[in-house]
DNA sequence: TAGATTTGTTTAACGGTGTTAGATTATTTA
DNA sequence: TAAATAATCTAACACCGTTAAACAAATCTA
């Protein structure tokens, strides 16, 4: 009667090989032509069977971006936790969304490239949230005021983000600049941006 | 005998049809969806035609965006010569960048999304050269030093350019948000920026 | 164990994509 | 008017996401 979960367990590996193959498709030749078909190529399927566990492609692509927010939930919280003052735990925490998005660049630009799907749905994932969160409670203590309001928080956290954001992206699109120079403009603009936060 | 010419003018009039056909898809229904045959239907002819005037579908993109740094070029032009003082000069300029952004937003997402084409065929495009010229002449002029490195030149550039971008970016997968709030933190960065460039 | 039922998987197809080769029509030239 | 050239289309190729139907394999039932 165990047989039931055996096979239930067999369902998910092919789950999660499906998830792993796309990924690895991705890496090699780019989210451009990542296709229902390779990736059933490369589980040794034929394509449909693909949707007895995804919805569709974008069902894939929703799942990976939720992978995405894990992987940088965990990174910035491991950041965090390497710090104690404020203002260096959120300093070190955009450093390592920096990171992210270059350690793990497909999952980067799946997350937050221009054209990209969803928005709605990725809206109500309490992954996103919790990221969000994440710096959301660190900009409140680095900021002097007892009770911010919530509207500059979130309007400090954008601006953040925005920076970062921009940062990457320009260095995604020219990408092979100096890294060096990168580095500096990362650390200049975030300790300026730290220091004007609380106005 | 003059006859060669107007069919000339009439082929460069699809030529023109073509970019037109493509930008107005993409007005309606976006980037996915732009097709070779849709473009075709637009101008009342077949998809093969379009092979006349354009090597491949990347080749209109690459006119169209060529096309926006031409309009880009030109705004920001305008807008520095609305002022005397070079800082200000400069924040109208970045303004202006914005403007352009949600003015012609498609324009926008082709020739910074992240996701996009090109590259390295858009480096060589005098055009795109034009627009960050523009603001290099700026940036040295508001720095204090007399003959700033040009190394300090682009790294401010590209600060500036970033925080946008990244404004930009934000603001159109999250579209729909408080546009005030939005201009207030713009108005902000762009304040903090300026300020921070002659360090 | 034989038959019925459910499950897993594939084949074949639909309508769409970018692109090319070849046939066809229209226009210009001699 | 006949030949040559240019303009345009038809048909096809190889790919795409997706679905319905057919098939095979395992499971359940009598």
């Amino acid at each position: 009667m165990g047989s039931k979960e055996r096979i239930q367990r067999l369902k998910e590996d092919t789950r999660v090989n499906i998830l792993d193959a796309a990924l690895e498709i991705v890496k090699e030749e780019g989210w451009q032509s990542l296709s229902m078909r390779k990736i059933a190529d490369k589980i040794e399927y034929t394509a449909p069977i693909i949707y007895e566990y995804f919805s569709n492609k974008e069902g894939i692509l929703l799942e990976l971006t939720r992978q995405g927010y894990i992987i940088l939930g965990q990174e910035i919280k491991a950041a965090k936790n390497m710090h104690s003052k404020f203002d260096e735990q959120l300093e070190a925490m955009w450093i390592a969304y920096w990171n992210f998005a270059f350690l793990h660049r497909e999952y980067y630009q799946l997350m937050f490239g221009v054209d990209m799907i969803c928005c709605e749905q990725k809206k109500s994932m309490p992954e996103t949230e919790h990221v969000n969160n994440l710096f959301g409670d660190v900009i409140r203590k680095v900021m002097k005021a007892e009770h911010p309001e919530e509207d500059v928080v979130c309007r400090k956290f954008y601006t953040f983000w925005s920076i970062i954001h921009g940062l990457i992206a320009i260095n995604m699109v020219n990408r092979g600049r100096d890294e060096a120079m990168n580095q500096h403009i990362l650390k200049d603009a975030l300790k300026g941006i730290i220091k004007y936060i609380d106005e």
